[in-house]
DNA sequence: AGAATAGTGTCTGTTAGACACTATGTG
DNA sequence: CACATAGTGTCTAACAGACACTATTCT
């Protein structure tokens, strides 16, 4: 029954979500409109060489075949590079897909990653897609789209990560400058969270200031302040090395 | 360069890290000393067909190749029922391991999982392996070993997530009988995780019940009680199905 | 002055942590 | 009665949440 020859897979592919926050003026000294993106690019009638290209037209998420040679993450790095110009960002895995069938081609895994980037850097990228190849599109637009293979699951899938890892970790850092204001943090964590204590605004002022993994930035021994976003000047805050650790059994915050 | 081929990988394994806490007794009417353990099988000289095995004679996760026809995660339940006779428990997925060179047959990809067995559970199972070639081994003896390929890694891995999902969720409960007494639950955590607050027994003892996940059992309108561990009867307790959520950002457990 | 953002003052109720204390049952 | 486990009483300091208040700057 089974052979004696290994089992073996008709392919491997790397696949990213690319996640960013975009940012819309509001208006001079406002803070701005925030929403939460993910980068797709439309599939191509034929390949690099040229023979026509299974779910051409739909959009789907960059990434493709894995060589023997590297691993997936490092395939995410080239991938991302070549299809949409981005590079130097974390690149984290989250789930393999591998349902038989997913892929009409045979026996195609799909190793999945997300990134995240904060929007300058997906600015200042060079690509060689046609620019109405590759967007930006909001949560809800992109699962509305036919998307190629299972990538609607593994987007979905993603999101929940996301979501997590920005609830657990210091993720968000990753969608903010370096130094930032405290609207800002604001912010990008409701575009992902729905939390009354961010939510609130002198809660979350009150208690941002104390968190461990944030330090206020100071400048010739001062606070340095920013009016960015408001006319009174609004403290810049930068995060530290500090890993916190939460637990369901306590609610201090370790690291 | 690239044929016109996929690029195919020569194999895609399944492989499951089975861990389990073990308790000794420490004498009657006394909390028992647990222990964190992972099962390991020793890799038989030949395979199923007869023919040499590779990285035969060492200590290695349960697993094996998936087949094209399922998904890791059924081949894993596949694999460990065949293996160590174990089933029906739920499988995590929390890794792939790609690196070029980490089996010399080739190209093989590892889809890495983990599973919580709890200790009355994996005594009343039934395998087909030699008692020997299949054990239980403390973290520390475990690393220690000569194991096949890169599970060393894995597994090391594996704790890491083991320990995330104890504090972040209520994965406590595969460790425990369906009804437990809060030392029980007290020595779970401690064998994984390593939190003051824990420790603490006052404080984890007034902490506990009031803690949205677990719930006192009762008998006729009455609290039911047990002195399996002490002479004091004790509470009993389950976890009902509320799923916690923790923050980094606000200390409040929401569901 | 008016408007908008960025905070702070203050009160109330809850909770963590420490430590001493009580409760229950065995031998 | 001694002892071990399983809690509870009580105090203190810290903190979340609510809501009103002040501070800063631009127009």
């Amino acid at each position: 029954m089974v052979s004696n020859k290994f089992i073996t897979p008709d392919g491997y592919t790397s696949d990213i979500a690319v996640f960013t926050i975009t940012s819309e003026s509001n208006g001079q000294y406002k803070p701005l409109k925030k929403n939460l993106k993910i980068m797709l690019i439309k599939r191509s009638d034929r390949d690099h060489e040229g023979k026509l290209n299974i779910e051409a037209g739909k959009w789907a998420l960059p990434g493709g075949f894995v060589r023997s040679s590297e691993t997936a993450i490092q395939a995410a790095e080239r991938k991302l590079y070549e299809e949409t110009g981005v590079s130097g960002l974390r690149i984290k895995h989250f789930g393999v897909y591998d349902s038989p069938g997913r892929d009409e081609r045979g026996w195609i895994l799909s190793n999945a990653h997300y990134v995240i980037a904060n929007e300058e850097f997906l600015k200042s990228r060079k690509t060689t897609k046609h620019a109405s190849d590759i967007q930006l599109f909001t949560i809800e637009d992109a699962l509305e789209l036919n998307l190629a293979f299972d990538h609607r699951q593994i987007i979905d899938d993603a999101i929940w990560f996301i979501k997590k890892d920005m609830a657990l970790t210091t993720l968000a850092k990753h969608f903010l400058p370096k130094e930032f204001v405290l609207s800002e943090l604001q912010g990008v964590l409701l575009t992902v969270l729905d939390d009354p204590s961010i939510k609130a605004d002198a809660a979350f002022f009150r208690k941002a200031p104390t968190l461990p993994f944030l330090e206020a930035v100071t400048e010739n021994g001062k606070l340095k302040k920013s009016n960015r976003y408001s006319k009174t000047p609004a403290q810049l805050y930068r995060f530290n090395d500090f890993q916190p650790i939460t637990s369901v059994y306590s609610n201090k915050l370790k690291g």
